[in-house]
DNA sequence: CGGTGCTTTGAGCATACTCAACATCAGTGG
DNA sequence: CCACTGATGTTGAGTATGCTCAAAGCACCG
């Protein structure tokens, strides 16, 4: 298990990307290398099984993980796609309850579990950091039993480009193409569809002009509100 | 065993149930009541709709609730049903983004989100207590989310049912019917199903003498290890 | 009693799935 | 550089699960 090659470029960490360092007052805490510890992954390398025991929380500095839930017989839930800044293995239980793996190449900084439970006690601005960032999580997922829920796929479909649009648009107000990463399959598992089906409805959106599909890790959004109409499922609800 | 009835008067609030304030030392700090107010509600009454403004995080001290979401066409999910010591409006934003609806007639406990926030940085374990309680509702979406995206109708059906159950077993021991105090409609717009395979579902889990359903909100759990077996869906994923 | 709201049951249908074939791409080694 | 390989993506035909629409059965309550 845990593949990870652990490139431990431990040499400058601390400084450079970590949000719950700099909230708590970046390098003035004495030993922060106590605490925490940057490891870097490939595509691929498990983070975390579902199951381990949990002896760390996570915070995605660069790149791109997915976190997954699998039933007995095989079959797969992608609960989210954590960008930088977001934390994995959130939660306080024994065991992970999923596993986390880097879709893309990805550097991760490593906080003890242990360590945090203390600091929480220390410093309320480091609770209210994490605090913030789990409700944020909440909301997504609530916003995503909506989708599972109750939208048909051609509503998840639209809804989940509009997410990644407005995901960028907030992270560097660009306006190009939206970078998809991961494979039609881990779409699918995050839309409870199948690889099949996305690859249907993403052809039918292009077919309508709707966006293009310059390769297939990229898409082009060419009609914004029409996507957005679709995401929100306040009209026709099926294409064609 | 948490009937319906519920609604006594609010004579001997402050002590009672609320488990944030004795967390951060009960009485003991100065004008408990400047930031809590105990509030009743009837079946049916709404808290707070998705959209108003949002000044106060609530604590369920007695009854059920459940937090449901709309699409502009009007289908419905429900993104949970909230027992004793749950808290409703977690998410630090302007506006609720979810209704709530008391299910059964309830009593919550109101806080001022205003005065929480000072809070926060004042008395650490109050932020432990508000991040352990976010942390869990967010690893039972997570588990929903694996429901709703990958588990069939009967499947779904019966994990409700379990999860009810081991809920009823946490609480109290207690091993004897399980309460739905919530219509089909409602069970159905929590598991992406509609009120009829509900019915249905409910029906042939009776014929399978797994359950009994003694009337509507009772269901007595006959077979306990196969109910499990359905739920967790490593086998034959259908009935009948 | 006659409502009204909830539940159950049935018949037919639609959406997304399954299974299968084929196309395309990325990486590898000759 | 090309051929080979395995992984990924697309497309089609047929099917099944759960939905829609409709009607009838119940329970509760004035």
């Amino acid at each position: 298990m845990r593949t990870a090659t652990a490139l431990e470029t431990g040499a400058d960490h601390g400084a450079l990307h970590s949000g719950l360092l700099q909230e708590i007052g970046g390098e003035s805490f004495g030993q922060p290398a106590c605490i925490t510890s940057l490891q870097a992954y490939r595509a691929k390398d498990v983070i975390f099984y579902q199951g381990d025991p949990c002896a760390h929380l996570f915070e995605v500095i660069e790149g791109v993980v997915k976190l997954y839930k699998l039933t007995p017989d095989g079959r797969r839930q992608v609960t989210g796609f954590l960008y930088p800044g977001q934390f994995l293995g959130l939660g306080w239980n024994d065991t992970y309850t999923q596993t986390a793996e880097a879709v893309t190449g990805a550097k991760l900084c490593r906080y003890s579990r242990d360590k945090l439970d203390q600091w929480l006690m220390l410093y309320p601005a480091l609770g209210r950091r994490l605090l913030d960032a789990t409700t944020n999580e909440l909301m997504v997922a609530q916003d995503q039993m909506l989708l599972l829920g109750r939208k048909t796929a051609t509503e998840r479909m639209a809804s989940f480009i509009m997410r990644l649009v407005e995901r960028d648009e907030d992270e560097d107000g660009e306006c190009g193409d939206v970078y998809l990463p991961m494979i039609r399959s881990d779409v699918a598992d995050y839309l409870g569809l199948t690889a099949e089906t996305v690859s249907r409805i993403l052809g039918r959106l292009r077919d309508s002009e709707i966006i293009d599909i310059p390769n297939h890790h990229y898409v082009r959004v060419l009609d914004r509100d029409r996507l957005e109409e679709l995401a929100e499922g306040d009209e026709d609800r099926c294409l064609v």
